[in-house]
DNA sequence: TCGCGATCTGGAAACGTTTCCAAGTTCGCG
DNA sequence: CGCGAACTTGGAAACGTTTCCAGATCGCGA
């Protein structure tokens, strides 16, 4: 541990060779076949391995992309990032992690820092987005890769997924297995994703073919079970006088699904069967559960290959043109919303 | 984007001084009040922020450390992967995710690329840990803190847990609740948390105060729900002509625990009346399942964050001696092991 | 008024690498 | 045999920062 690493003069040293040659014969590129052998051959006496700061600093390239978002735990970012490493690695790149933190202005931080260049680019999904935010990606020193929101018309690269359209599905599900009580239950509406289901909601029971007898909205606190069941509660104590219970809850992602399952059965109600529940996200936690959810799919795995693969190109230009990817949404049915007769197992 | 960076000599430009003196001025030592005003000013005016590869070459130091495990969508190493990410991130440290693979050469591998000099220390936490692993991390030419297995007299800085004890803990709870027919869904063995969950019910057993009817154990393929389900049908199965089924699964992690619970189910049996289930390591999934898990928890963000705080300590000053911490194995009842009266709820 | 210490400033080196450029060598081909 | 092209090699610069060292300036007390 005390004993310093070798470098690359040490290694010109011994081999008798001079420092370009050093370099050049490890490279492989313009040396002599007796060079190459003689360097390699000091080198691996020397165990030596090429210095990452001295050479990102004459190359101007890290080698290294930050991924960045306001909750590392949240599963839906851990399947990203798992998808974004999984495809950076093999080029010869680092992920590092950051948080965003939960405001707009933590983020604008967080995108100011890249000024400092420790890394070629930066993927990130911010939870809140205003123009601000917008216009310091625009101008940050490094390409920046947008996952959540199309930023079509902005110069930004971007991923995008139809959340909207996926919500949409699942209340058309809903409406298809003749549920006509339907109520939603949402995450904070000012963040991004709370605002596009909440959008994808509306138009879906405002659609012309959907008749439904009534339509409830609730607002959980946060995107969590508990936060999901508290919400529940609310909703599902919304009944009027001597109106039946709601017979669907659509919820905005799979933990809210999770507490609002919970609520159902505080009630002694049955799930699917006096109340359908959809979760949004697909995640590993809803395909476990009992009931498995019925869930909307929104390929955060798809996701983070396609904003890795886009900062790769970046990586290698950045001056070249954003790109716009999206990745559908698809509805993923399983048991909180039909039995497995319904569904056609046996 | 095209515009590049504005660097410390230009700041000195600007400002009319000497690059020695703007460097001074900019981290407020050894400069007069107007000399600091007046760069600052300058590199205000510029937009400049330090090149952190620059002041890496320098000084010898990255700010940033590595985080590795085989894989990093594991729910408890997220959550390590958090808390490590809480206790450097103030600090000014970066955290790197790295993926140390499945074997222990694939993770050699990983220590020995600690060469190139990218972090100032590695956490790592090895799924399979041998001699050839050990020699490499105490040569490795950063400090590396091993999180998973004491390393008490190898002069390696490591975060343990008493993993073998939690397994006991849960056997004892399961036979204070009167549980005579016990078996152990183990993950592979051959893997450092395997091999110590099975000296742990190894030992539980032959205590001599366990008065068992029956032991039974089995092997999952992996550490999943999948892997888990297979493997308790397999010991479900196992019941001697005419004897009573088992009562109770001890179970090496939630996800095992959770696959055991769908195939006790599948038998038409439930939880925990006819048969209780315990998982280990106390995650948001187990903790979110119905029933909810009696797991034991083995302090996943603890440990992050002890590993964190030796790492900082080590980035200080690499020389100073390795430190062993342990963490406390706990049990936590749930729901899978005892109804809500036992539990003394209402 | 002088001397001395404290404070401030600038020059220059150093960290480890890649790559431009020029000089030297070799080789093939006319 | 000679000439140019192709290849190989070494010197040196550059990337952006921090810090050692020496010199200059200032203030203060004797």
């Amino acid at each position: 541990m005390t004993s310093t690493r070798a470098t690359l003069i040490q290694v010109a040293e011994r081999a008798g060779v001079s420092l370009a040659s050093t370099s050049r014969a490890l490279h492989g590129v313009g040396a002599s076949k007796a060079m190459v052998e003689r360097v390699r051959a000091a080198a691996e006496e020397l165990g030596y391995s090429a210095d990452a700061i001295g050479r990102s600093l004459r190359m101007k390239k890290t080698f290294q992309v930050a991924f960045a978002v306001a909750d590392i735990g949240n599963p839906v970012y851990v399947e990203m990032m798992r998808a974004i490493h999984e495809v950076l690695a093999p080029h010869g790149y680092r992920v590092v992690v950051m948080s965003t933190g939960d405001t707009s202005d933590s983020t604008i931080e967080l995108v100011r820092s890249l000024g400092s260049g420790f890394v070629d680019g930066m993927i990130v999904s911010p939870l809140r987005t205003d123009d601000g935010l917008i216009t310091e990606i625009q101008q940050a020193p490094v390409p920046v890769v947008v996952i959540g929101r199309a930023m079509d018309d902005r110069g930004i690269s971007s991923v995008s997924t139809d959340s909207a359209g996926g919500i949409g599905e699942a209340v058309r599900h809903l409406h298809t297995i003749g549920r006509r009580r339907i109520g939603f239950l949402n995450g904070p509406v000012d963040t991004t994703p709370g605002a596009s289901r909440q959008r994808g909601f509306d138009a879906a029971v405002n659609a012309g073919d959907l008749a439904a007898e009534r339509i409830e909205r609730e607002t959980a606190e946060d995107f969590t079970v508990g936060a999901g069941l508290e919400a529940a509660r609310r909703i599902l104590a919304r009944v009027p006088e001597g109106a039946p219970q709601l017979d669907a809850l659509v919820a905005a992602n799979d933990l809210l699904a999770i507490g609002a399952i919970r609520a159902v059965r505080e009630l002694g109600l049955s799930v699917p069967e006096d109340v359908a529940v959809t979760g949004m996200d697909d995640t590993e936690i809803g395909r476990v559960f009992q009931p498995s959810l019925t869930s909307v799919s929104l390929g955060a795995s798809e996701r983070g290959r396609a904003a890795a693969r886009l900062m790769l190109q970046l990586a290698d230009d950045p001056d070249q043109p954003a790109q716009q990817v999206s990745v559908g949404a698809e509805l993923v049915v399983r048991e909180s919303t039909t039995t497995a007769t319904e569904r056609g197992e046996r």
